[in-house]
DNA sequence: GTGGTCTAGACCACA
DNA sequence: GTGGTCTAGACCACG
């Protein structure tokens, strides 16, 4: 079974992160496994018609943040769940990410009440819609 | 009395929009005013020791968006407060920044239920506590 | 096929503003439609024995206005038809024009009927006989 | 009796510009007629508490086009009224403030019967209510 | 002195 | 190959 990944080329955000973003929702949600194995790096550039360096590159960032692993002439899978980050780290890299969000959002004269409404609405949809596999 | 910068050369998050980031939220948080007056360009760029080129571009961003104006010859002020963008596209930018936070913060295994009461308590903090100038 | 850009260095208004508003020109009367590519930035330089920073900058003001969109690795393109601006940003931008156009014309001994007589014809002819590519 | 300057520093319009249109608009409507002396440099400049260069770059540009002439020692008088463009150069001039006006309103949204309209008011408004001297 | 435009060229990210 | 960021420095317009 092939997974289903929604690419949109020439959107903002770069392929090989939409790739990853689609893999790390699944695993977040338990449609990916531990020991799952992924399509091959150039089986999936060939059904994404992208160039494989482009898969090649999310394949990498996933293993280095230690979400997949891959075993040289076997292919890519899904590792055990563990995170690298420590606690400090993990709130740390919250803190600047909300720092940038209010950056973004703080001009739009939008009421704090409602972003927050929208991102909880956001946020709930992000963990469970996540793209069918 | 000059303004308390703070850049990180080398982050993903290019110089100019470290600096834009910041006079947005100065702005946002009514530590500058309308009228203000912005460090010179020139005085700036020494200041943090980086281009006027690259200052130059922060600048000259906000003023397309319309929260500085610029007087050749005299200096970049705060701009009266006004809204230049419709409420289509208000919301689309709230959209692609709220997809941008959940994206760099779903894989910390922090639950969302901690997320937002964090976000919560950070927005607050933002539109009050704002950051010393 | 190139498009066939018209640049006057040294004039008065900016050689990015001048490409500026030719894409917008083309947009406006179809010439141009959404997906369509732009020639890169390289090109576009060469073409017009420019420097390519100078048309970074009008690609970068286009896309800030969401007229078209780039794609690192792949080039610029023409964006969905959207409108950022408010209604009220809309209008102040219109009398902006407006007023800039009777300074530069009150002072050339031309009655204003005839002035709006061969506005409404170019107006016209603008939206219609769109300058060939 | 000293006229009534209306300036705006720090607009996009420089304040010299902002002068010469004012007087510009007082010569065509009347208010202005040949052989009205202006007020000195110096007086002006203190009035308006702007730069004595800058309005004297106001009256230079004028003396340049045969609006005003200037009498060493004795001050700046309307000139007789004259034409010093041919009709063709009025004819060019006029061409390419109608395309600079189309280039930055195309792309506003607004239907041209909408834009012709308002110029006709906004260009009535011009020529009957001169701002008062 | 101020900001704005343009050039030249380096280096990086993306595909 | 593409565009994006940044530096360095020249030149001009404005006051």
């Amino acid at each position: 079974m092939s997974l289903r990944f929604d690419i949109t080329p020439g959107s903002p955000q770069p392929i090989y992160e939409q790739i990853e973003g689609q893999i790390r929702r699944w695993i977040a949600t338990g449609t990916l496994k531990e020991g799952d194995q992924l399509p091959s790096v150039r089986a999936l550039a060939e059904q994404l018609t992208v160039n494989p360096n482009t898969v090649a590159r999310a394949y990498s960032e996933l293993t280095a943040e230690g979400l997949v692993a891959s075993h040289a002439g076997r292919g890519v899978f899904i590792a055990a769940r563990r995170q690298i980050y420590s606690e400090e780290e993990r709130l740390r890299r919250l803190s600047c990410a909300m720092k940038r969000f209010f950056d973004e959002t703080a001009f739009l004269d939008i009421p704090l009440a409602e972003i927050l409404r929208r991102l909880e609405e956001a946020g709930t949809d992000y963990f469970t819609h996540s793209p069918k596999p």
